[in-house]
DNA sequence: CTACAATCTCAAGTGCACTTTAGATCAAGC
DNA sequence: GCTTGATCTAAAGTGCACTTGAGATTGTAG
């Protein structure tokens, strides 16, 4: 089974199937996230997978993942291959449980912001979003918070 | 009633009742977040309801807010008073919104990452979580998606 | 009065995820 | 062959929310 001529993209190409900029693409194979080969004039040749990958990329980020979450997840796979169905769906797993953990974190806010509507105390010391669990004053001096693991 | 000491605070002060760093202070008050007087050696000086207004700009900000959406709170409030607690009830509800719309947003894409873990498609033409509702191809030419309003 | 800490202003730097610009090279249609 | 559009590299710029640095001034404890 020879090359088709659609299963090489030029970069514009896979900019339009993706609907990704150019330039992204180009700033994701300088991260690591997609690899190309050369043409004789050096102009990158991607392989018709790599919409897949790039699909992936933006489906993850929309999800909160940066591209460093990204990066690892792709190196979790074996060799750099291009990844398989079973691959996506490892990855989504792990993406899934992200989302769960952001789904409970937002959740857990508006309850307590719902305790904190028409409390009206809003200080640090007293406000359940910034104490939540009634750490306040346990961990050592100095203020800390209860914000999102930034 | 006059003012006490305690009711007049340094910069650094206020940095170490709110947790927020100095140079952060005097970033809020440059977007206008925060007012200050001046001392005659032109030191800030904050009033004790800036702890307050402080600590309500954090905590809307770990709930997603930019600097502008509660710049765009601050200034929904009569002439730039501090605000009462039935101003905060009525922030507090307008962020309790925002809140809900994210969780909704992060559900539904669970709910769709869900349908396409397995299925394996992943292409941009058919994966749901691009082209959620069934939208694809409607809407003009070229790609288009449905994240999250950016 | 004198150190020394805190504060001041203004400019520049940081990190992320890109975009934009500039100037050069390549590929394709006529 | 030539023109036009796509692509190339490298560097700089963007926006957000700050931080850092430099150099000057102020405030306060002893």
């Amino acid at each position: 089974m020879t090359l088709k001529h659609s299963d090489i993209l030029t970069i514009g190409e896979l900019a339009a199937r993706t609907g990704v900029a150019v330039s992204a693409l180009r700033y994701y194979e300088e991260c690591g996230l997609v690899r190309s080969i050369r043409s004789a004039g050096r102009h990158r040749r991607f392989l018709r997978s790599d919409i897949r990958r790039v699909s992936f990329i933006k489906i993850a980020q929309s999800l909160g993942l940066t591209i460093e979450d990204v990066a690892r997840a792709f190196a979790s796979l074996p060799e750099g291959r291009t990844p398989t169905a079973s691959d996506w769906r490892q990855i989504s797993h792990e993406i899934r449980s992200v989302l769960d953990r952001k789904i409970a974190q937002l959740e857990q806010m508006r309850e307590t912001l719902d305790g904190c509507i028409g409390c009206g105390c809003l200080s640090l010391k007293r406000c359940a979003l910034y104490n939540p669990g009634d750490q306040a004053g346990k961990t050592g001096s100095g203020p800390r918070f209860a914000l999102p693991d930034a």
